[in-house]
DNA sequence: GTCTATACTTGGATAGAC
DNA sequence: GTCTATCCAAGTATAGAC
């Protein structure tokens, strides 16, 4: 009884997720994964030739639903303060969701992998360019807008955003990046207050 | 013809170092390390007990340098934009000497790992002490640190120092960290001009 | 076209030789 | 005290059964 091929695809990808959450990089071999979802080690290189591949396609799952929700949620916020706010819910979701961890795990592993790490630049792109474009409505009209190169300081809050999951698996309560949100946003008045005219 | 065992423990903590830095976590094994250090592979069990131990020592070792090497160049530096370009200056040694390297492969590697995960917390206390010391120089006598934080402003500095190396390695030219601290050098007068009385 | 059985390689760890 | 020989577990990958 042959199984239906996407759904032993669809279930590699979801156990690929889960493993390197999980487990970590080191951790998440085509056994692990193939185990998790129920299915033989083999099909993990007939599916998608190897263990490195599907891992890419199940971070190409993973982020284009979490590209999709960043993109409807910060659209939805109108001024600085709700976006601080919205951004927050977003990062308690991808910690306990582990959406950054499983980039974090293959950043990590990409370094004595070349392959891996010049997909993952493509991958990392949209990220910052997403970031870029909020920062780019927080300054508005705003005269910040010429002075500080917006550019940088997206890569450098995408950084943060790494850094952060990546201290914060030392302290499950994580209180370091709640109360960064809570600088955040009593700074966040001083922003917005200015440029309302 | 015994090999002094001083002479063997340093040979396999200087490769264990190299070995993490050049092959990630998960291609620094026993026998990669010490076949990097020239011994045998037995070696890393009878003088460490094992691998995850021997890299704790290894860390050990790096780190106590490094922090030296941070506090004396730190306390030459008089006002913010010294501090500014001093942090720039140890950034570039720490990427391009791998420092950083060693505790992003360790805290990636520490998400299945308790033990490891614990070890970790313990040290990574110092280097956000560090941080925090500096920023209440930086401070000083202004009334920034009154309203700000500035515990969990060094934990977020961390956090961005870790973020930054990590997306590094996309990026061989590092330019985010460099317009990042060339950013921090302009707003650098802001903070020393209003508390030079 | 899909999957199982199996071959081969590499890694961790230790018993015992020197 | 140091190292070799060796075992066992786990990983990748493929040949061939269905």
């Amino acid at each position: 009884m042959p199984n239906q091929p996407h759904r032993t695809r669809a279930a590699l990808v979801q156990a690929a997720l889960d493993t390197l959450k999980t487990e970590g990089f080191s951790g998440t071999t085509a056994r692990a994964i193939a185990g998790r979802a129920g299915v033989n080690q083999a099909l993990v290189f007939y599916h998608f030739g190897g263990v490195e591949s599907l891992l890419l396609a199940a971070l190409d799952a993973t982020a284009a639903a979490r590209l999709e929700r960043y993109r409807t949620a910060m659209a939805a916020a109108t001024d600085t303060a709700e976006r601080i706010a919205t951004a927050r819910r977003l990062y308690r979701e991808d910690v306990e969701g582990g959406h950054v961890t499983v980039i974090s795990e293959l950043l990590a592993a990409s370094l004595a992998r070349p392959q891996l790490r010049a997909e993952l630049l493509t991958r990392m792109a949209p990220w910052i360019e997403l970031v870029a474009a909020v920062l780019d409505d927080v300054a508005g009209d705003s005269p910040l807008s010429e002075t500080i190169p917006l550019a940088d300081v997206a890569s450098a809050l995408v950084a943060l955003y790494l850094g952060l999951n990546l201290l914060s698996r030392l302290d499950p309560a994580n209180a370091q990046a709640e109360s960064l949100f809570d600088l955040m946003e009593r700074v966040a008045p001083l922003l917005d207050g200015p440029s309302t005219s």
